[in-house]
DNA sequence: TACTCTATAATTAGGAT
DNA sequence: TATCCTAATTATAGAGT
């Protein structure tokens, strides 16, 4: 044992001259990078394999959970050619057309994607607006705004109601008619299935519609709810 | 910057728990598992293969010459890629216990899509709901409903009205008021999948690639739409 | 070929940015 | 999220068994 104790060296990451040190080095970080694979899975719980041969041509090789599943799955992720070339090296265009049908594949889903993402940040926005308070939780001005969005809106139901009334009965029934469903105290008319339960995060708010069209105006599809919003050229009080 | 610099901390190899490092440190050991990989190659003039799934189930992988090579190379090395395992000399069982995990995660994803997919179905329906559609087009019963609704909506705003008026004015405002108001109102998943593919002597590790009270009820927690649901116990025309 | 030993090179956890 | 930074942990070259 000589006092020469040189510890680790640098090494070159090159070729290694000396095939003597080679096989001893190739066995060595064939561990060591084995147990970092491992270790990885371990630490992450992340599927992975690894394949290696040896510099006599033997295989050696690594899976979690085994190699064949990281396989198989990896040829169904593996759709896209674009990003994997044959050779690895020398990336070539496949084929144009494919290529494009790929990107706009990829264009298709991303704009979903960014869809969706849209539709939650809305969701939440829409819990914030004032209209779909509780009234007791809004202030004069809303209030008065909403009251007369819903007396404009009742007075749309009304006339339709004329309409299908004048259907069936002469048109003096209409009042009754009218009274006794105002009358008829149905006190608990909520739907229990589209409204808060107290949890805002559970809230839909695509349950209720919240486009804004003219109240007045003659648009066949204007929505029982459109007016509900706030409008701008609303003369109300402050 | 404090003079707390800690340094490398000893990590146990265990599942990291729920922790926001894991992505780091997957993202990190994966970084040096390539690298080392490349060193191997580069060093030793083997071929290897590696494919890693990420926590977020991305692909990445390393190949030398390229992952399609080797993947081709160890097909025709191996007959039954089963039996290569961990040591690539010892067939083994795999770990029953990382087979169990992947098996749950997926069950976990599954479970995952399966909800935002029953969302979306959800909110479909809702929109499908009648009393969301144009007034003229609801039948006498819907109306009828929906305008008691409305009715009982506004008198609770009434209500909520007079008390704010009341606050700042005397009470024989409130009918001017209303009557002003009523008559003013205008009123994918795309996996992305990353690969290095490895000439080895250039490792680049860039390149990879109410509830409901009723409707006159006092709770505070009334939401102004909570009456615009069809109930059941309704006892109206049909 | 595969160990051990040792000194040192390399990796990386945690923190800050 | 992806860096950089630091310090401590790990990996490993070289030599010997």
């Amino acid at each position: 044992m000589p006092g020469n104790k040189r510890g680790r060296q640098k090494v070159p990451i090159a070729k290694m001259e000396k095939d003597a040190n080679l096989q001893v080095t190739f066995s060595k970080r064939r561990q060591g990078l084995f147990k970092k694979a491992s270790e990885l899975c371990t630490l992450c719980r992340v599927g992975m394999g690894v394949i290696v041969f040896s510099p006599g041509q033997k295989v050696f090789s690594f899976g979690n959970p085994d190699v064949k599943s990281v396989l198989d799955n990896f040829k169904n992720h593996n759709h896209n050619p674009l990003l994997y070339t044959q050779d690895g090296l020398n990336p070539t265009i496949p084929n144009l057309n494919s290529l494009l049908t790929q990107e706009m594949a990829i264009l298709e889903m991303e704009k979903k994607r960014k869809k969706e993402l849209d539709e939650i940040k809305n969701k939440r926005e829409e819990t914030e607006k004032w209209w779909e308070k509780p009234p007791n939780q809004l202030d004069l001005r809303q209030n008065t705004c909403l009251t007369s969005a819903l007396e404009n809106l009742k007075m749309e139901l009304v006339s339709q109601r004329s309409q299908h009334l004048q259907a069936i009965d002469p048109p003096n029934h209409y009042g009754e008619s009218y009274n006794n469903i105002v009358g008829g105290g149905n006190v608990d008319l909520f739907d229990q299935t589209r409204m808060f339960d107290g949890n805002a995060s559970n809230y839909n708010p695509n349950s209720i519609i919240s486009n804004h069209g003219p109240m007045y105006g003659n648009n066949d599809n204007t929505n029982v709810f459109e007016a509900l919003g706030p409008r701008s050229n609303l003369n109300l009080p402050e």
